[in-house]
DNA sequence: AAGTGGTCTAGACCACTTT
DNA sequence: AAGTGGTCTAGACCACTTC
């Protein structure tokens, strides 16, 4: 269970599955090595740690101390490995308390996914109304995207977003049936709070990162009438996969956005 | 010059302005004191010398043992001070070579700011048409943006790209007048590669970081005649101010993409 | 062989929070 | 006072590149 480090300062070393940096050392049955730095092998245990649920979104995890005496390396080893983790927004670092797993429900992570923002001047009330929330067999793009077979389960769900009473999100999503069983549009619409602080608490998934697609469009029929514009007025299509733990993909998300008021921002580093 | 440190190790301290992390230290005439780390310190120091051009795009800078000797610190701290410069995309670091300072001529840093890209299947052949160049005087809002003062000189930019020989995108640009003083059509012509490269081998002028606005809008008369589509096309709006060191703003950037056969990719974490 | 960045350790002290 | 993360140092060795 430990990475059992042959470090200077470690003596002989307790045998196991030894991690060598020495490249012609004799790795058994290993085509490739893959060797890895002591503290990403430290940041994955800690990882699979987040992803059992051993630590749970908003709780504390062991001190660094704690975690150096565990896993038998040096603090400043620990340390590095959380660096990085909390640099993923994995994990929230606080001075004089302690890391906590990061979660879905704070002021600061609503806007984390959400990247419309109102114009300068433009106040922010945002009401979410659910439209529908059906289960369905997954087509064949869904299948692909989610990592599932055509035909197995999903649940669809379509909702509209306003902005000081103005709708300006019209968004359907695509779940996978069993990650989510039991989500109705009663749970949905009883919820308060973002989604993702749902799927976080109600079904033990923890959205870590996503990857979106933007495209300009035309309103179909459909969402022109939802957003109360008339057909054809150009919309922002954002098409989003999000994924939990281990780049498993866990949504599919497709928005539509009425930019007169608001705008998508994007920062280029 | 030095950020004199007055820890531990160091004896006596050979005074200067010290830097104490003492809260009741006696600040003299310092409303605010703005303590900061060492490690900040010597980043914001090595952030000057790339600022003021001593070490230019593309070159090497000194090592980290060397920059520890010379600013008086260990070269953990100015390893810390590197790691957040590697990060912000400054600096870029290579086992056994060195640490060299980023440059816009170089495959990877190509694609660091445009964020369109072909959709599957797509191909890649870029072209770059000029379409006009001129000098004018700022309006209101691009002076504003520039932070400028309305009516300073500015220099105007058309021009159209295709990719794989079809039209994709129409930008404007307006540049400081004074920073880019001596760019005519003819140079960003003639010029091979891309054209942040050009702004900074021949205008000293490195982008660092950009920010932008995206919307979806229709396509006027004369976007549309130049990417040969009918009026009223959706097309990606993208507002960019890119910034050099110091955030200061130094392009204004409208872009508009045809999304038929390609996405803007917006990555979430 | 020498020089560079990359990893790892050990120990000290500081800043912040809670008891 | 005790515990946490944050900073800083010093020294060792490793991996990679160049001479």
């Amino acid at each position: 269970m430990n990475p059992v480090p042959s470090n200077p300062p470690n003596p002989a070393a307790t045998a196991g599955e030894a991690v060598s940096a020495t490249p012609g050392a004799p790795v058994v049955g290993a085509a490739a090595p893959t060797f890895s730095p002591l503290y990403q092998q430290i940041k994955a245990l800690i990882t699979q740690s987040l992803q059992s649920g051993e630590w749970k979104p908003g709780e504390l995890i062991p001190s660094e101390v704690e975690l150096a005496n565990r896993f038998k390396v040096s603090q400043g080893t620990v340390r590095k490995a959380i660096d990085e983790l909390a640099a993923e927004n994995l994990v929230m670092r606080r001075q004089g308390k302690g890391t906590f797993v990061s979660t879905h429900h704070e002021a600061r992570a609503h806007f984390r996914f959400l990247r419309l923002m109102p114009d300068e001047g433009v106040p922010h009330y945002p009401e979410s109304k659910i439209i529908e929330v059906r289960r369905m067999r997954a087509p064949a793009d869904v299948a692909r995207l989610l990592d599932l077979k055509s035909g197995d389960a999903v649940i669809f769900v379509k909702r509209v977003q306003s902005f000081s009473l103005v709708p300006t999100i019209v968004e359907e999503l695509w779940l996978p049936g069993s990650t989510f069983k039991g989500l109705t549009a009663e749970r949905l619409v009883e919820y308060k709070g973002p989604m993702y602080g749902l799927f976080e608490s109600e079904f033990g998934t923890h959205m870590i990162r996503a990857s979106e697609k933007l495209r300009a469009v035309c309103a179909d029929s459909a969402a022109a009438e939802l957003l109360k514009v008339a057909p054809g007025t150009p919309l922002l299509s954002a098409e989003r996969t999000s994924f939990t733990y281990g780049d498993k993909p866990v949504e599919l998300r497709r928005g539509l956005y009425l930019t007169s008021d608001h705008h998508y921002q994007s920062e280029l580093n």
